[in-house]
This record gives C-alpha cells, sequence and structure tokens, in this order.
RNA sequence: GGGCGAAUAGCUCAGCUGGUUCAGAGCGCCUGCCUUACACGCAGGAAGUCGGGGGUUCGAAUCCCUCUUCGCCCACCA
C-alpha cells in the first residue's frame, strides 16, 4: 500500500499501468498444458475479428466488454479461460480505404497494376492494422494476445485452400453463369446478405410494346424501364385469360425496335400491373430463370459500372444507368407509348460497404452449395445442441438457413484471397485446377496456366475461424484443447454473415458446432434511437469516454444500461447523463477501499478465505451478522446472474451491495468500534475487508481496473497476486442469517422515520433530539443497537417504553413499534395531525383491500398456503401500525 | 407482403416462474448539509391510470386477444 490515496478515483493514472502489468505476467493466456485432458474443459471465446483498419467505436465496445465481461467471470471460476483475437483483412473495406488514399494521390488500383496495389494494402495494414488491438486494450479486454491471427496470414490462408479444395472435390464449391448482385462502385460481386434490401420511393412505369403486326399493344409495368434496352420476350401467365391468344405472338420493343416474343411462364403473377412482365434476362433474377426456361438470349446492355453499354442503341451508350432511365422513359413518352406512372415503394439492394444501389448482373461466378451444409446446423438447434441469448433470435437462425441458397463466393478484388483455381491456357487442354498448392504448369498438359484473378468473400475466411485460427488444417496442441468453444458474443445482424456460417463450417470441416451459446446483444444508438454512425455524426468514442471517465465508467455504463437483447442508448450531446454513473461508482469504490485500508491500524484478525472463518461467531455483532448475510445473498445472487448472462442484473446487485448496504450502512456502523478503543474493532476490521474483497471480486468482470487496483492494495498480498484470477466467491451456508437481515433492517427504518422526522421540521443537523421507542418484536435489537441508532439519526438519548409527552414527530415501524421524537414548542401539532393522518389513510387503504383479498372465500382456498400466510401477515402488520398511528392521533388531539 | 420486438416517473431503463423487491433504479428536479472515505458525496422529498380497450384468473405491469405508435429483420409482385 505504497501508492499515493487521493480522495479523487483517477483512471488514467492506473489503467494503461495495470493493463500492461497484466499482460507481461501472461495472465491472459491460458497454458494449454495446465488445462491438459481430464481436466475441467477450458472455456472459449472467440473474438468477432474488427476490420484491420478499423477504429474502435461503440459497438465495438458493447460486443468485447460483454465479452470480456464473461471471459473474466469464467476465469475467476478457475477454468482455463481463452479469448481469441484477430483481425479480419476485411476484403472490400480495407481496400476501397486505400483507395480512397490513392484517389487523393489520382491514382486508380489500376494505374499501380495489382501486385503494387496489394503491397501497398498490405503496408497500410501493417502501418494501421494494429491500432484496434491497441484500443481494445484500453477498454480492458483481456484477450490472449499472444495467439493473435490475422485472416490472411499464412496459417489461416492455408486453411481457407483447404477449405476451398475439400469442398470442391466434395461437389460443394461450383463455378456458375448466374445472375449476382453486383456493386458497380466497388465493382464486384456481393452475396445476397451483403446486398441490403432497403426500402425506397420509386415509380412503377407502364409501358406499351406494340404487337409487330401493328394490331396492338401489351403493356409492361417495371420499376426499371432502363433494362427494357436488354428486354428479351414478355411474359403472361399461362391461364390469363386476357393474353390466351396473345402467347407466341410477336412484339416490337419500342426504342431498340427488336422482334421479342410473347411467352406464357407460371411465375408471373397475374393480379400485379398489366399482368404481362417485361423479360430481361440478363439484369434480374426472376427474368433469367424464365430466360432459361423458354431459351431465350441474354442481351447484358450494362458494363461493369452500370453505364449502358456497346448492346443497347448507339445514343444510349455510355450513359449512366439513371440517365438511361430518363432517356428510355423520354422516348416512350414522345412516341406515345408511356401508359402512366405510379409511385411504387419497393426493397432496393444497397452494397453493404459503400451503399451504391446494387445491380443485378449476368456473370461468372463462384458459389458453394449451402443446402448440404445448413442441413446439420439446422438440426443442431432443432435438437437442443444450441442455445440463442436471447431465445427468439433462435427462428431468426433457422429461418435463413430452411430458406438459404447458395453462396456466391468469388470477389472481383485484389484484396484478399485468391482462389485457388488455375486454367490451362493450352488449347485443347482447358483443364481447371483446383490446388492447395500454386500451380506454374498444367498437371494435365504441362503447358502455361493462369490463376483465377478473383478473390474470396472476406467471410470464406472468417467462417473458418473458431478452428483455423488454432492451426486447423494441422492437429495443434490448441486445437485439441480449445475445439470447440462456448460462447460466441455477437450482434444481431451478424447471425447471416458469420454466426451461421461458422458453425456451418464446423459442423462440416471439424465435426462438431464451435459453439453452444450464441449470445446476441442489442445495438447502441442515440437517445433518438438512430443506430450510431460515422455518417449520422452521433458516435460517441468510447476511447474519449476512457479518457474523460475511465474504463471502468464506459463499461458500467454499457453492461448497466443493457438488459438481454436489447439495445443500449447513450447521449452523444450529454456524456456526463451515460457516464457519470460509472465514475461516480468508480470513485465511491476507490473511496470505501481507502476509508477501509486507511482504517487498519488497529488490531485486526488475520484474512482468511471465508468470511465466517475470520471471526467466531458469537463475537459478530448484529450488523456484522447482517452485511455477512446481504454479501452471501450478493454472492449467490451476482454469480446467477453472470451464469444467466443477465449482465446488467449482475451489476445492479453488486452496485446495491457496495453502495448502499456496504458503504451507507455497514461502514458508517463500525466507524466508532474502528475510532475508538471500543471492543470489536477487530472484528469490524476483518468483516469489512472480508466483505469488500467478496464485492470487488464480484464486480471485477465489469470494472476490472479500479476493483484489481484495491484489491492489490489489501495488506497481505503477495506482489504478484491479481484479482483477474483470484477465486470467485462461492455461497456459504453458514452466512445465511435471517434474524439478522430482519433485525438490522428494523433499525435501519427507526434511523430512517428518526431522519425523515428531522428533516420534515428542520431540525438543524447538529441539533440531537431525544427518542422514544416502544415496545415491539425486535426491542432487544434496538436496544443493543442503541449506539448505532444515535449516531445515525443524531439521537442524543434513546429512550424505551411509555413517556407522557405526546408533542413531536410520531412514527411507527413495520412491525408496529411506536417511535416517538419529543420536540415540544418546535413543531405545529395541527401539520403533525395531517402528516399522521395521510400516513393512517394510507395504511387504512391497504387493510382495507387486504381484508377484501383474505375474505374471498376463492382465494383463500385456492391461492398456495404459505402466499396466503403472507398476505394474513401484511394485514396484520399493517392493521398493527395503523392502530399504533390512530392511538398518536388521539393522544394529540387530532381531529 | 411475411415475421419479430418495444411502449412503466421529465429522461434512460429494470421488473425473470402471475402473489414479499410490486410499483423500482440511475439521471434530472425540490429541501437541508463541505458530518474527519467520498460534494463524483450524505440525508430527506416530489414525481407513474405500468400506451388504449377487452379477456383469462381468487389475483395481471406480468398471460391471451385487439387497437394505436415507434423500431428491427426477412422478401425475385416486375
Amino acid at each position: 500500500m505504497t501508492e499515493p490515496l487521493a480522495p479523487q478515483y483517477n483512471p488514467s493514472a492506473i489503467e494503461s499501468a495495470l493493463y500492461a502489468w497484466w499482460e507481461e505476467r501472461g495472465l491472459f493466456s491460458p497454458d494449454v498444458a495446465a488445462s491438459a485432458p481430464g481436466k475441467r474443459r477450458p472455456y472459449v471465446i472467440m473474438m468477432p475479428p474488427p476490420n484491420v483498419t478499423a477504429a474502435l467505436h461503440m459497438g465495438h465496445g458493447l460486443n468485447n466488454t460483454v465479452q470480456d465481461v464473461l471471459i473474466r467471470f469464467e476465469r475467476m471460476r478457475g477454468r482455463a479461460a481463452l479469448w481469441l483475437p484477430g483481425t479480419d483483412h476485411a476484403g472490400i473495406a480495407t481496400q476501397n480505404v486505400v483507395e480512397r488514399a490513392l484517389a487523393a494521390e489520382g491514382l486508380t488500383r489500376f494505374d499501380l497494376g495489382r501486385e503494387a496495389f496489394v503491397e501497398r494494402v498490405w503496408s497500410y495494414v501493417q502501418e494501421t492494422g494494429v491500432a484496434i488491438l491497441t484500443q481494445l486494450r484500453a477498454i480492458g479486454c483481456s484477450a490472449d494476445w499472444s495467439r493473435t491471427y490475422f485472416t490472411l496470414d499464412e496459417g489461416l490462408s492455408r486453411a481457407v485452400r483447404e477449405s476451398f479444395v475439400r469442398l470442391y472435390d466434395e461437389g460443394l464449391v461450383y463455378r456458375g453463369h448466374y445472375i449476382i448482385n453486383w456493386c458497380p462502385r466497388c465493382l464486384t460481386a456481393l452475396s445476397n446478405e451483403e446486398a441490403e434490401k432497403e426500402e425506397v420511393d420509386g415509380h412503377l412505369w407502364h409501358l406499351r410494346y406494340p404487337l409487330a403486326d401493328g394490331s396492338g399493344h401489351i403493356t409492361v409495368a417495371t420499376t426499371r424501364p432502363e433494362t427494357m434496352l436488354g428486354d428479351t420476350a414478355v411474359a403472361v401467365h399461362p391461364d390469363d385469360e386476357r393474353y390466351r391468344d396473345w402467347i407466341g405472338r410477336q412484339l416490337r420493343l419500342p426504342v431498340v425496335d427488336r422482334l421479342i416474343p410473347i411467352v406464357a411462364d407460371e411465375a408471373v403473377d397475374p393480379a400485379f400491373g398489366s399482368g404481362a412482365v417485361k423479360v430481361t434476362p440478363a439484369h434480374d433474377p426472376a427474368d433469367f430463370e424464365i430466360g432459361q426456361r423458354h431459351d431465350l438470349p441474354s442481351i447484358d446492355v450494362m458494363t461493369p459500372d452500370a453505364r449502358i453499354s456497346l448492346a443497347a442503341p448507339e445514343r444510349f451508350q455510355g450513359l449512366d444507368r439513371f440517365e438511361a432511365r430518363r432517356a428510355v422513359v423520354a422516348e416512350f413518352e414522345a412516341a406515345g407509348l408511356l401508359e402512366r406512372i405510379e409511385p411504387h415503394r419497393h426493397a432496393v439492394g444497397h452494397c453493404y460497404r459503400c451503399h451504391t444501389i446494387v445491380e443485378p448482373r449476368l456473370s461468372d461466378q463462384w458459389f458453394v452449395r449451402m443446402a448440404p451444409l445448413a442441413k446439420p446446423a439446422l438440426e443442431a438447434y432443432r435438437d437442443g445442441t444450441l442455445t440463442f441469448i436471447p431465445e427468439r433470435r433462435g427462428d431468426d437462425y433457422a429461418a435463413w438457413l430452411e430458406g438459404i441458397r447458395d453462396w456466391c463466393i468469388s470477389r472481383q478484388l485484389w484484396w484478399g484471397h485468391r482462389i485457388p483455381v488455375w486454367y490451362c491456357l493450352t488449347e485443347g487442354c482447358g483443364l481447371t485446377s483446383v490446388s492447395r498448392n500454386d500451380l506454374a504448369t498444367c498437371p494435365a498438359c504441362g503447358g502455361e496456366v493462369r490463376q483465377d484473378d478473383d478473390v474470396l468473400d472476406t467471410w470464406f475466411s472468417s467462417w473458418l475461424v473458431p478452428f483455423s485460427s488454432l492451426g486447423w488444417p494441422d492437429q495443434t496442441a490448441d486445437l485439441a484443447r480449445f475445439y470447440p468453444g462456448h460462447t460466441l458474443v455477437s450482434a444481431p445482424e451478424i447471425i447471416f454473415f458469420w454466426v451461421s456460417r461458422m458453425l456451418m463450417a464446423g459442423l462440416h470441416f471439424m465435426g462438431e458446432v464451435p459453439y453452444t451459446n450464441i449470445y446476441l446483444h442489442g445495438t447502441v444508438r442515440d437517445t433518438l434511437h438512430r443506430k450510431m454512425s460515422k455518417s449520422l455524426g452521433n458516435g460517441i468514442d468510447p476511447l474519449e469516454v476512457v479518457d474523460k471517465y475511465g474504463a471502468d465508467a464506459l463499461r458500467y455504463s454499457l453492461i448497466a444500461g443493457m438488459a438481454v437483447g436489447t439495445d443500449v442508448i447513450l447521449d452523444p450531446g450529454d456524456l456526463e447523463a451515460s457516464f457519470a454513473p460509472g465514475r461516480n461508482f468508480a470513485n465511491k469504490l476507490w473511496n470505501a477501499g481507502r476509508f477501509i485500508l486507511s482504517n487498519l491500524n488497529g488490531p485486526t484478525r488475520p484474512l482468511a478465505g471465508d468470511q465466517t472463518d475470520v471471526v467466531r461467531r458469537e463475537e459478530l455483532s448484529l450488523a456484522d451478522r447482517w452485511i455477512i448475510a446481504r454479501c452471501d445473498a450478493t454472492v449467490r445472487e451476482a454469480t446467477e446472474a453472470y451464469e444467466r448472462f443477465r449482465l446488467n442484473e449482475a451489476a445492479a446487485v453488486v452496485y446495491r451491495f457496495i453502495w448502499s448496504d456496504l458503504a451507507d450502512w455497514y461502514i458508517e456502523q463500525i466507524k466508532p468500534r474502528l475510532y475508538g478503543d471500543q471492543p470489536g474493532g477487530d472484528v469490524a476490521r476483518a468483516v469489512a475487508i472480508q466483505t469488500f474483497d467478496v464485492g470487488l471480486r464480484l464486480l471485477h468482470p465489469v470494472m476490472p481496473f479500479v476493483t484489481e487496483a484495491l484489491w492489490r492494495w489489501f495488506p497481505g498480498r503477495p506482489a504478484d497476486a491479481s484479482v483477474s484470477v483470484a477465486p470467485w466467491p462461492g455461497p456459504d451456508a453458514r452466512a445465511t442469517d435471517a434474524d439478522a437481515l430482519r433485525e438490522f433492517g428494523l433499525v435501519q427504518e427507526l434511523v430512517g422515520t428518526v431522519r425523515a422526522i428531522r428533516a420534515e421540521y428542520g431540525i438543524q443537523p447538529g441539533h440531537a433530539v431525544r427518542a422514544v421507542v416502544g415496545n415491539g418484536s425486535a426491542a432487544d435489537a434496538l436496544r443493543r443497537e442503541q449506539a448505532t441508532i444515535a449516531r445515525l439519526a443524531k439521537v442524543s438519548s434513546l429512550q424505551f417504553g411509555e413517556t407522557a409527552e405526546r408533542v413531536g414527530g410520531h412514527g411507527v415501524l413495520s412491525d408496529g413499534t411506536p417511535v416517538f421524537v419529543p420536540l415540544g414548542d418546535a413543531i405545529d401539532v395541527a401539520r403533525e395531525c395531517q402528516r399522521l393522518g395521510a400516513e393512517v389513510n394510507r395504511l387504512d387503504q391497504l387493510v382495507t383491500s387486504q381484508e377484501r383479498k383474505l375474505a374471498n372465500e376463492q382465494f383463500v382456498s385456492r391461492a398456495p398456503a404459505d402466499v396466503v400466510e403472507r398476505e394474513r401477515e401484511k394485514l396484520s402488520s399493517w392493521r398493527e401500525q395503523r392502530g399504533v398511528l390512530a392511538r398518536k392521533r388521539e393522544m394529540l388531539g387530532c381531529q
């Protein structure tokens, strides 16, 4: 205890030093040997790897705080706890960042060429890549940094290739020519999940397509008129009476002047629009399928950056898709073929990285066949292997798996894992080789080969992380010990990108789910319930909070503000409102610790592992027994709350114990024993230390820094002791003490009653009053705690029994004990009558409704006996209190 | 268009298996206190028809139905 104990806790003075000390000691690196087979399975959490270029935001703050609370809890419970961190190369996101930097220099990636560009990304990533991991340390994350991975590391890249080759060999990876989601800005294909559907207000254009023979026209409705440049048919439903005779006839496609047929297809909904659909196989997934069924040509009228291609009439070529839309509509209008335009709200896909409207595009891509992978993953949910917290998220998971479509995994990017496929360039051979190793020549003909230009979807490496980060495909010791893990902590929007895919990959490659608990927390939002985001400018920088209020305050606010599965609302305009409670609590702890530690200079008892071992039971005062019982109850409640992922409740329970019980009552109660030579000082010191110690340990997962600082300063700690690996407090049957809880509760009530009377009549704080306490069930206890009552309620003399005086403040305890504070002329009798009258009325209402309840035959006969008994006790208690106050009113001569 | 969630004090939210936490916490507000751990504190206080309506039950903030208002997810009616 050599550190200066300033009265105000200063987090920045200790946090980084404590963190460095933890890390140096390797407290977060579980030993593989120490958790050898036969011992309890280790507890493993895979950290959702942040993007390598990311800067810490509140979403990371919440996600990682939750994980840290869980991992610290399990570590203290004595399990080998591994929290495995890493970073994600984040293909599109990272490439975009670097391309933006290039753009500032007036360059594009094409100016550099592939090799130079990738090098440039690497150097960028090496510069910034560790920033977020450093930031996670600043908020106290106890991850095992010695095992940090990067998804483009050699090891993980090997895993990516291995999995690709295996899936290919199993027929689960294939190359196909389909409509995919295409981002015209990022110039790459996207998976369905990466194309975010968003409702937008658009229009429905009703266009007339004339029959080739000039005998009339058919009207089609479309939300994207520009695609008509690539129309190759119009489809109607085969049973649609209106068009029965039209099927098979030819239309003259306006604008492009091409003949296209009318075909019949079941996919058409006769009830929508005109019941006739223009068919653009190259630009719409549904149309593509219609095209296949009817053997229609596909005309791709757009370039990769969504301009009109050479396949369209010259006057449209080069136009942006939205310019082309206007131009097409204008031509229809000019030709009198625009029937009408109506407003139409519909869902449009947007690139999840740059928010550009996605263009459905026909191209050759690599896919993973998902149905066979989804089946066991669905089974694992249905048979109860998986637990979702909150439960309802399991339904989202199951629904997605049931409707799963094949996964487009190729990306036309340069940053990522190059697809391990080589094409032979030799004419007549043309072999496609899928290989774990780089190929220089064709294995069949020895000719020149060319590797596929594309890279894999970022998530194709992340879905392997639960085992690839442990060394797979090698059978490493880490893999044997730490797979499978237990809990995955993520946000609901990541379920489809990552959570379910890891489950599928784990089952497929490892034969076991990578985790069984899936904890899905909410989103961090502002007070208008908008998601915090850079673009909205409503974010809060976690590091600024750490700076101003400390990491513990940040963590406390995030945890305390979050019930299972609900969002966390923070006010970017008022950091004080959001984070002061945590800061204040840390300061409270600091000062409670300071007080206890600075009062150890008297006799004390040795610390022991268990609170009731410290002293003999008969030496304990009522207050000692009470705080010990409260402490034990807190241990039970907090432990259960942590186990059930009710982290906010765990925080609240410990907060109440430390602040309301320990600081407000127990510490106040023992002060005389500590200051003077009054007996029991040694016992009080021992109990205070012991219960505070328990409180610190219970709180450590949520507020690691301040608890560690205080815990280490306790006398007698070995220099290398850390609360982060201190044993988790266990319940103690001997601490249970209902009498102490009830009796000290009455002491608290009495003090509160006298204080309220003092405040009501404006008695100066320095002025002592007398108090008269009548006979009640706890008379003995109150008598024994006279000194406590006198001190805390500023009572000069506490009398027991009757008194002839009647003018003063009156009250009653819940057991019916009358309380009287003689105040003579200091009070106005009428006011006191009114005060008591209100109280009698309140009790009267309670009594009346309670009497009705107990008079109800149905209640008495149907409610459980113990409930009826409790209700009877309540009634008699209220009657008793009402009687006491009514008599007091009589004595005062109230009307 | 389908599915899910939320609505409790001025604000942010707890309230789990219907009844001893049952109407709570923190912030804010009002009153009084720099009482020798803490003014980031202490003590006392005001403040709510538990969104509306209906139902089940001896008993509902809690379970069911319905309406209203917000939010989220999914969706190839062009």
